[in-house]
RNA sequence: CGCGGAGUAGAGCAGUUUGGUAGCUCGUCGGGCUCAUAACCCGGAGGUCGGAGGUUCAAGUCCUCCCUCCGCAACCA
């Protein structure tokens, strides 16, 4: 953790994790980015340092606790014990995990937010908002259900709050000034343009930046009602975690501004505008990049526990290897804009470049040097053109690699890697090796062909260190390869320090072949497991505990309807507004379907629908029951809505049951 | 007309800055090879580049209008 003087610096960070529940895979997704970029610098000779952390205050999680029958800090700890788990799985080489429930962090918090007031920063007035007494929350008006509470569904009332304010209008001209003056400041550019004509351009307005209404968090120093919210806490964390405004900031003064924050496109808002205000004000210097990355999107929806759609990255590093799921992260998403996970392509890729293309290749080459020199590698006597090609290749692609990785085009930096893979592959052809075994003339050649491919492996694992830090392990050893002045990347400003009669041996396949088909029908149970929240280790006797008496099945009211109407409802993405014939009556019914359904092919469907269930009015239109639909994934592992039908002749009104 | 992003072969993407033979990966079809993890190598088929108009010798690329999807942004009884 000392300093070393001699190398550049270069700072790194993740978003702080909000650890209200476990992480998803597009956590990781911007956790592996950050790790490969880091040791990427490290192996370049940088000293990089590396934070990831989590935000751990605020109502969502104190509420979540409770549900648990835990205290806040109890159910956090929990939470980040798995995080880091994971992280460990997945190999990430972060230098510090910060907690906004840390010490150190609190301390700085409170002097942050006291010097801003002090200097007339924040200032204290009245937040005026939607309350709602039941949920002690403020809601703005978009997030009400039907004019009421979205949680708890009571009415809310307009109440005045104390709070205090960060005066962003102050310094809105010049961060405007700012951004266009530094046009690698956000990245990539269609945000930064988002930023400024969504945002900055039409005015900023103060923001509020503590709570009274919020008991876990951290409270002001100096008016102990109020707590900090978000902003203030979660975002300061960057700077906390190197030791600023503490008794030692040897950290800090190291290490700040920060080269590169990574942050996902939701909230690169916060980290282009309030974050660098509150930095201005505190007279830092703001972070050189801050770049928002896409998402991982499961058949073009955003991944959330809700839509039960969450992939787990424990599941797929246990199955497969941390480095199995890092190059797919790392490769398949074209940095910067969304990306498509599905299982299919995860496990089609790792097999096509990782167990076809590069395990293959090593594998065989390994397996030649053992067949026909008795495992010792053969130093060469001359090289031919051929030779020659793949040589010069091998000797451009690291710089090609580094090229890559500071523009932050990962992908591309792992497609240079890839293309050297290939060219052996092809060289492999060209040079018809077991043609050359079968004579004295040909031996002589074979052994400058397979020193010329141990050698070019060689490249291959010491360029893939960053994003796969498994892999080179284990090609090295099956290369014989132990010293690490052949580990590194100055070892490959030369071609040719392979030893003479190094002994190599083949060992297990680098990354076994998966069963794509088999695997899926695997992984398919798992994810639905996955997506309940009920805690799986009690699931036995929960299957009790899930029973219901005949008494309450009978409370449930199910009647035939048939639909009279169906609508799309106006201003609603997702809502179909139902008048069905009940038979003795007719009935309004909205439901959150109208993804699956043309509204006009439903009409005259026989629906079962639940009659007796309390109304609740959801975009001014109230509901009067739910009509009853499967969902399933079909053959291409894509959402299906079925509503559920009865067969004709049955009449409008006819109970179920 | 709220603001942005996107629409290119069966799937996923590049190419649009600076107009000039439409490319990559997977899949598919055919061939080759046998060192290797049913792998590797070569070749083919498959595209009215969302639609309509315009500028130009020439448009995926520039201009205009339109359609669809996504995000900002709630609703999912």
């Amino acid at each position: 953790m000392c300093n070393k003087p001699g190398k550049e610096k270069f700072y790194i960070t993740t978003p702080i994790y909000y650890p209200s529940d476990n992480l998803h895979i597009g956590h990781a997704y911007t956790t592996v980015i950050a790790d490969a970029i880091k040791r990427a610098k490290v192996q370049r000779g940088y000293d990089a340092y590396f934070l990831t952390g989590t935000d751990e205050h605020g109502q969502k999680i104190e509420r979540k606790a409770l549900e648990n029958g835990k205290t806040p800090k109890e159910y956090v700890d929990g939470i980040v014990a798995n995080i880091k788990t994971l992280w460990k799985l997945l190999d990430i080489s972060y230098d510090d995990y910060i907690r906004t429930t840390d010490e150190r962090h609190i301390k700085v918090v409170q002097a942050i937010f006291k010097q801003l007031y002090e200097q007339g920063d924040i200032y204290k007035s009245e937040y005026e908002g939607l309350y709602c007494t039941t949920c002690e929350a403020f809601f703005t008006e978009l997030q009400l259900k039907d004019g009421c509470c979205p949680d708890c569904g009571k009415p809310v009332e307009k109440t005045k709050e104390e709070a205090y304010f960060l005066r962003l209008s102050k310094y809105q001209d010049w961060l405007i000034d700012y951004i266009e003056a530094n046009p690698d400041f956000i990245q990539p550019v269609s945000r930064k343009n988002e930023m400024l004509s969504n945002f900055l351009k039409p005015g900023l307005n103060d923001l509020a930046v503590s709570r009274t209404s919020v008991n876990w968090g951290i409270p002001v120093s100096f008016d102990e009602k109020h707590t900090v919210y978000v902003w203030i806490d979660a975002l300061s964390n960057y700077i906390s975690a190197l030791g600023y405004g503490s008794e030692d900031t040897t950290l800090y003064d190291r290490y700040w501004p920060a080269d590169l924050q990574l942050v996902g496109k939701e909230i690169i808002r916060f980290h282009t505008i309030i974050w660098p205000i509150i930095l201005h004000a505190l007279q830092l210097p703001l972070p050189k990049q801050v770049f928002g990355h896409g998402w991982l999107v499961i058949n073009g929806q955003k991944m959330s526990k809700s839509l039960g759609n969450v992939i787990d990255p424990v599941v797929l590093a246990n199955k497969f290897s941390s480095d199995a799921v890092r190059y797919y992260l790392l490769r398949a998403v074209p940095f910067g804009s969304d990306g498509q996970f599905t299982y299919e392509s995860f496990l089609t890729l790792i097999n096509a470049d990782l167990s076809n293309t590069l395990g293959n290749l090593v594998s065989r080459t390994v397996a030649m040097i053992e067949k026909y020199f008795d495992a010792k590698v053969q130093v060469p006597n001359t090289y031919l053109d051929v030779d020659k090609v793949l040589i010069n290749l091998a000797l451009a692609t690291p710089a090609k690699v580094t090229a890559r990785v500071n523009e932050l085009l990962i992908p591309q930096a792992l497609e240079e890697i890839w293309n050297l893979c290939d060219h052996c592959n092809k060289y492999i052809d060209m040079t018809e090796p077991w043609v050359l075994g079968k004579t004295d003339e040909g031996k002589e050649r074979l052994k400058t062909v397979l020193y010329v491919l141990a050698e070019s492996i060689r490249f291959i694992a010491v360029l893939l260190a960053p994003f796969l830090p498994n892999t080179p392990g284990k090609i090295f050893t099956q290369l014989g390869i132990n010293e690490t002045n052949t580990q590194n990347l100055d070892s490959l400003q030369n071609f040719g320090i392979l030893k003479e009669d190094t002994v190599v041996q083949k060992g297990e396949a680098i990354f076994p072949r998966v069963d794509i088909k088999a695997e899926i029908a695997q992984l398919n149970p798992e994810k639905k497991e996955e997506t309940k929240p009920s805690k799986p280790e009690k699931k036995q006797d929960e299957n009790k505990a899930n029973t219901i008496g005949i008494d309450d099945f009978a409370k449930v009211e199910m009647k035939v309807g048939k639909v009279i109407t169906c609508e799309k409802m106006e201003n609603s993405d997702k809502l179909l507004k139902f008048v069905l014939d009940m038979g003795s009556e007719q009935r309004t019914i909205l439901s959150g379907i109208a993804k699956y359904y043309n509204p006009q092919d439903l009409v005259g469907k026989h629906l079962i629908v639940v009659t007796n269930l309390a109304p609740r009015k959801m975009r001014g239109v109230e509901s009067q029951g739910m009509i009853l639909s499967a969902l399933h994934m079909d053959d291409n592992n894509e959402e299906v809505l079925t509503v559920l039908t009865v067969a004709d002749a049955v009449k409008n009104g006819a109970e179920v049951g």
